[in-house]
DNA sequence: GTCTATAACGAGATAGAC
DNA sequence: GTCTATCTCGTTATAGAC
């Protein structure tokens, strides 16, 4: 009996893994406007009706790609993290910037998915909301290493007088035990980490930047510097 | 004749204008990805085959949308930048800043349309690219200014060795009479201005920053530093 | 209980004959 | 320009196989 649910369980997650593969296909094809169960079912040679044993709705299959996708580069850019365990924390910091670029280099159409235009009459539900803020939480840890370790932070100017309840609030909420002027830094220096990325990705560097891995390196480095690491 | 000639080139002005205008509403419906000569003739009250007398295919029509986006956020920009002239280079770089976030707020689907994923299958033509550099050439303006006038600019940090090549052609491409580390630090911020304008919009900063005017002015007062403004 | 298949609905796009 | 026949889509109800 065990074995039977076993080999059922195992069927159903591979059969959820052909979907979503599938459906990752057509994002990259048509963009996830277009992302249709019908035509998923018909290239797996199944009835569309039966999809839904797996995703109640088309909405949930985008839901479950995204999740993936936040969770694929959320693991990429943690990889790159332990493994510069050992230098400073400023190299610790261009290491995941240029993971959170090389994987979206390596999958466009999901980062386009998670950082690109929302889809119209899509909502993301709450449970892509921790998925989402990994590498978030990543460039945090950082930041609070250096802080603890030897040496510290590089003190930065406080923060003007019109953010200030804003910054604190913030700080209380992501990083309580960071000064605010640093996670109002590094909140800044998360977007526009991301700017840099969107930018290479959808064209806009095209024939302004050439040569990109080596700027985008600087790049983050000063961002990096911004946030207070040295 | 010159008449009849005139009152035609009105009426073709004005249909133009009504079906942008009607393309305009579905983008915001619907996406780009999802525009259709089809729907605007059928909402206009024309028959799609007349609508080719005005876009010769639906990728122009895009074109037009794309074009007419990146003139008014430029027009928006320039605005700003000129109602800055007294005051300081720092401060007319953030009020071009905040009119971009401005413009980007109030136009959400143009914004994504210009800035956010690419649309499968459209390739943007030469024609869009002059319209598209119109902020980028505001803010190198302003740093020109700034390195030209009394004071100058702040001295930057030459780029590393790696970067020194490609930054020299960068600079020759868009400003060779400033130093090319401005310039390297020019492109990043220009790049990091519009990661935190498609953060506010996309929803990324949902439940992060609630207040994000003030939040944004103290970011894009610290991108103008970063480039030797002060 | 778990799955797949058939059929159908209402809405919308599309192609071609006229 | 118009009309129609034929496609697509998401989704549901239902019936039957394992």
């Amino acid at each position: 009996m065990s074995t039977a649910q076993g080999a059922r369980a195992r069927a159903r997650i591979e059969v959820t893994a052909a979907i979503k593969d599938e459906a990752r296909r057509q994002l990259a094809a048509e963009g996830a406007v277009k992302l249709s169960l019908r035509a998923v079912a018909r290239e797996l040679g199944m009835v569309s009706s039966a999809l839904y044993r797996y995703f109640p709705s088309r909405d949930d299959l985008l839901t479950a790609l995204i999740i993936d996708a936040y969770d694929s580069l959320g693991e990429r850019a943690e990889q790159a993290h332990e493994a510069g365990v050992e230098v400073g924390s400023l190299e610790r910091w261009v290491a995941v910037c240029e993971a959170v670029r090389c994987w979206a280099l390596d999958h466009p159409h999901e980062y386009a998915l998670i950082y690109g235009s929302p889809v119209p009459g899509y909502i993301a539900p709450q449970a892509t909301v921790p998925p989402a803020a990994r590498v978030g939480l990543l460039l945090i840890g950082i930041v609070r290493d250096a802080h603890q370790g030897p040496g510290g932070l590089e003190e930065l100017t406080a923060v003007p007088e019109d953010l200030r309840t804003e910054a604190d609030r913030i700080a209380a909420d992501l990083a309580p035990d960071l000064p605010s002027e640093v996670v109002a830094a590094l909140v800044t220096a998360w977007a526009q980490l991301f700017g840099l990325v969107g930018f290479e990705l959808f064209g806009q560097f095209n024939r302004v930047v050439e040569d990109r891995a080596p700027f985008f390196r600087h790049a983050v480095r000063r961002l990096g510097r911004g946030v207070g690491l040295r």
